[in-house]
DNA sequence: CTGTGATTCAATCGTTTGATGGAAGTGTAG
DNA sequence: CTACACTTCCATCAAACGATTGAATCACAG
């Protein structure tokens, strides 16, 4: 069986896709609450009830939205852990920091929506968190933190929550951030990967077994 | 001449001030949207009508919450400079995190609201961003990462922002965090005090001029 | 007590929001 | 062509929202 959310990724042109796009940055830029479904229609350039036809409701597609944004980061995570296989502990670092923060520079939706999900309540009776799980786990153990992906410890947890979070917090604040320290987008991505490596990158080397 | 925001401080039991905090606490859990003008009013025990009488309306409760959160965090942040003030910079450091962390976990809608600031976006058309002072540079200061506040270079103020908002992040997702770590609260504000230090004061004493 | 200004509330307005029903359009198999 | 499933849109609804009005209540000076 296919879930919705895979059949609209099989066919990227089709309505269910070009919708789950929309809502992906328009709820990545107002959240639950302050996204109305008339914004994504109008978005998309349809009607309300052919996003309802689609996706059945507001609830539905954010959580449909959340399940795809997180499965995306997952793999993109994958692939940083291929590339970074066998290197040292700040070498994995800094590979780790450049290509993540550029995807997530091209899809600052993705971290939006996480800090979001973080940070923010909304006011459904229903849990409106869609069942996510968690790669903290997979992190650890790719940065060589966690033996395996059971029983890591609340520290470790901890640690990967920091740097994951420090990533976001610059993608998904820039247009906050960018401003005061007045500088031009590219300049801001350089400085940005220069920031998290000068304070990642000591606090991990510090106790590394080379 | 004496603000609104100002008189309502004056009197801590007065319904503006009572306002004042219930709207604290709820727009930071919910945010601008996901908060409704009779949440509040029904948390204070009151009607609706009466909020309007007494701050005009949403948007400018909104403001006021903003403007009065960053009062209280500007003048926290004050104090923990007069604490430290002449010693090492690993010590400031740790103190620093000790005290504002200990803080912000008895105020969590300080984080909150300013991580909403951050990262959301309301879809207002008047700027709905009151004129808030940013203090960054008064920390770079008196983290001795800076001369004077005017003309902080961009590299000490994405690290003052990366600090600032790794202690935001554990207060207002604590919620979301906690439980991934399986620990009672008291347990969680040690592991963080614990987590913030061992990521960011190796950061900076690396190039310590001691 | 009376008058006056400040405060609070009940009732209600106009708008927006999420959601739905039914008509019209599109494509395809028989 | 017909029949039928699949999409899309127009019109509309009920509920919730922010906001306002006018009356009731309170405190207190004269």
């Amino acid at each position: 069986m296919t879930t919705p959310l895979e059949k609209a990724r099989q066919d990227p042109e089709s309505m269910k896709a070009r919708i789950l796009d929309v809502a992906r940055r328009i709820f990545g830029e107002y959240g639950f609450h302050g996204t109305t479904t008339r914004m994504i229609a109008q978005e998309v350039g349809i009607d309300i009830s052919t996003l309802h036809y689609h996706w059945g409701g507001k609830k539905d597609l954010y959580e449909s939205v959340v399940v795809d944004i997180n499965k995306d980061l997952r793999q993109k995570l994958s692939e940083v852990e291929k590339v970074i296989h066998g290197l040292p502990l700040s070498e994995r670092l800094a590979i780790s920091i450049d290509l993540t923060t550029d995807y997530l520079f091209d899809h600052p939706e993705v971290s939006n929506l996480i800090l979001y999900r973080y940070f923010g309540k909304t006011r459904c009776e229903g849990n409106l968190d869609a069942i996510v799980p968690e790669f903290t786990a997979d992190i650890a153990r790719s940065m060589g933190l966690a033996r395996d992906k059971k029983n890591v410890p609340p520290e470790t947890t901890m640690k990967v929550l920091a740097v994951m979070n420090s990533i976001h917090n610059f993608i998904s604040g820039e247009s906050f951030f960018r401003p005061m320290v007045k500088v031009d987008r590219e300049r801001y991505i350089a400085l940005v990967k220069e920031t998290l490596k000068f304070i990642h990158i000591p606090a991990f080397a510090q106790n590394e077994t080379t």
